[in-house]
DNA sequence: GTGAAAGCGCTAACAC
DNA sequence: GTGTTAGCGCTTTCAC
């Protein structure tokens, strides 16, 4: 019990050779089921457990995934999306006897890239995870085909897609949040928007603009945010800069939804009376702000799952289908109302909503 | 180019052994100058790079270490804490071309327990992280003892320790808070607690009451938290029933803190008029709220970094001593002001505001 | 200085 | 059915 068993141990004790037991390990056919019984008790007897290292070098497989979060660290600690995405990736990728690596990148697009590099160079990883993909081009698709790398995208790029991906569509529940707001009477409805080189940014703007247009809603004002606080701060700021404010926002994340409410307090405004706001994510803390946001749920566990499930597919049998996650939904919480001049009688009579609640 | 160029590749180009060119790319002496540059020429022509699951196997090392992630999936995403260290420990890591694993478990103990076995069994990791370190006896110490696992704790355990420890002062940060808050004028200062069967949940209450204690001041009322925010609210409308309510509440982290005020709030308080808060952490958001939160800042990718060090000096010499942090420091802002001079107002009529715990 | 050969623990042809 | 043998790609002892 010093060294832990090899299959040479097994082998010798049961009076068998090497191979055999290979074969009993590997379940398969070909060993008398006495032999085979005998090989398990003996495996079991020891405490066997199969040397990762040597499978992974005889397979020319790492049975690991990799995942490369590239954001400035001041952002990392702030996001609630990679932790619930890990957590789901791993919930499979423990199933299946799989590790799951990670490398943390905060400077350029070189680290970055380098990080590819060396996770595919050293034979680390079997495939990798490519979150934050961004619009046209994005740099690393090519990347990957050179490095040979499988990979599953989250969100299909708007270029030819070389890789699968897992669809979370965004914008039922963005145009859920417009047209919730619109019907309270909000005729401007500003957006604080993510980056827009980033495929979820350009899209959560997209799916405000588009249902503003097709609630014949005039284009509202909006500011570029970067998904930080600062950065929904900043912005909101701004819009209160226009000549004529809106009277709701739609933000492209909580984050940046409760920091634009901090702003809005510190001007002496009210929300939901003078303001209507609304998020995206559905963090633990939407719902422990004052007041509770209204936002829109996205299931970053299971996305985590789903993209598991994917890229061990994918590195299995060569190929994969993309995945399709449900809906986005709306979430009603106190951070909407009636605009101001309106001056409605709150009617927030049955507020227990805990359930989303979709309005498509 | 099709398959990886080996160090037999590399060997056959030059015109020597592979022992050869395996003492060259260790910079083992004992190798003429000539050869050598000849050696690293061609493997630079060729693109090699040296198979991490060979040099896995040869040396019995993985040239990785472990991160096991206990907590419930849904609040994985509201922790500030992981990310910001798991990304100072990368940035060591990948500077001497290890890795991370991770490793998510959202059941028991039996599932932690099983994590740490996987990952030492298979031979993942050569060492692993321990956080949230529990009071008294930790499990995990004797099991990791067990496997042969080094190991680094997060804060030094009560007990005999076994590990080398990365220890960061909270103590001095509380304590900065609660005298802050007596010398505004507070004399019922209240803690809401982390679990008291983490470390780090224990000793910021213990560095709350003894801070109390120091200044002469009764001890304050507390209330359990979880730390997650609906945990922290539910903490502090019990602070609120009781029959002397408190006039500042010290908040074992932010996240309990911000959720706190937002009860304050629902009950037609104002921060900090009516009641004063401190927060743990100093995460994004604490400047981004409103009021703008005090608390105490603490490094977490500091912790990262050094607890990356330490592991990693651990592995290779076999032994490592222990880290010191700086001490956190209390960050004012806003939320913290002089105590209302009729003492708390009897909270408006209290609403409904038990919302059941979302479980999804 | 350099090469041959054994070994790390497993898998997989190919004989018997 | 089972054993023998040759890899996977690297390190390392030991001759030369």
């Amino acid at each position: 019990m010093r060294q832990s068993p090899t299959i040479a141990d097994v082998a010798r004790v049961v009076g068998v050779s090497k191979s055999t037991v290979s074969f009993v390990l590997n379940n398969r056919p070909g060993v008398a089921a006495d032999t085979r019984a005998r090989v398990l008790a003996a495996a079991a007897e020891l405490g066997f457990r199969p040397s990762h290292r040597a499978r992974a070098l005889s397979y020319s497989r790492a049975f690991a995934l990799g995942l490369v979060m590239a954001r400035p660290a001041e952002l990392l600690g702030a996001d609630p999306f990679f932790p619930a995405f890990i957590a789901g990736v791993e919930t499979e990728l423990a199933k299946v006897g799989h590790a799951l690596v990670l490398r943390v990148v905060t400077g350029g697009w070189d680290e970055e890239a380098d990080g590819y590099r060396q996770l595919a160079g050293d034979g680390r990883v079997d495939g990798v995870f490519l979150s934050d993909l961004r619009v046209g081009d994005d740099p690393r698709l090519e990347l990957l085909q050179e490095l040979r790398l499988p990979a599953v995208t989250l969100q299909t790029p708007d270029t030819s897609p070389a890789f699968p991906a897992v669809n979370l569509d965004e914008r039922t529940g963005i145009r859920a949040a417009v047209e919730h707001l619109a019907a309270l009477g909000h005729r401007r409805i500003a957006h604080v928007a993510g980056p827009q080189e980033f495929v979820h940014g350009h899209r959560r703007r997209a799916a405000w603009a588009d249902a503003l247009r097709d609630l014949g809603l005039p284009p509202g004002p909006e500011a570029a945010g970067d998904f930080t606080a600062a950065g929904g701060a900043a912005a909101t700021r701004r819009l209160f800069e226009e000549s004529e404010p809106p009277s709701a926002i739609v933000y492209a994340n909580d984050l940046m939804a409760i920091a634009g409410a901090t702003v809005a307090h510190e001007r002496g405004l009210s929300i939901p009376d003078d303001l209507s706001v609304t998020g995206f994510d559905d963090t633990e803390l939407a719902r422990h702000v004052h007041p509770p946001l209204t936002t829109v749920r996205m299931d970053a566990l299971a996305m985590g799952r789903a993209a598991a499930r994917t890229l061990l597919q994918l590195v299995e049998n060569g190929s994969a289908e993309s995945a399709e996650l449900p809906p986005t939904e709306l979430v009603l919480r106190r951070s909407t109302a009636p605009p101001a001049p309106g001056g409605l009688p709150r009617p927030r009579a049955s507020q227990a909503d805990d359930e989303p609640r979709s309005t498509s």
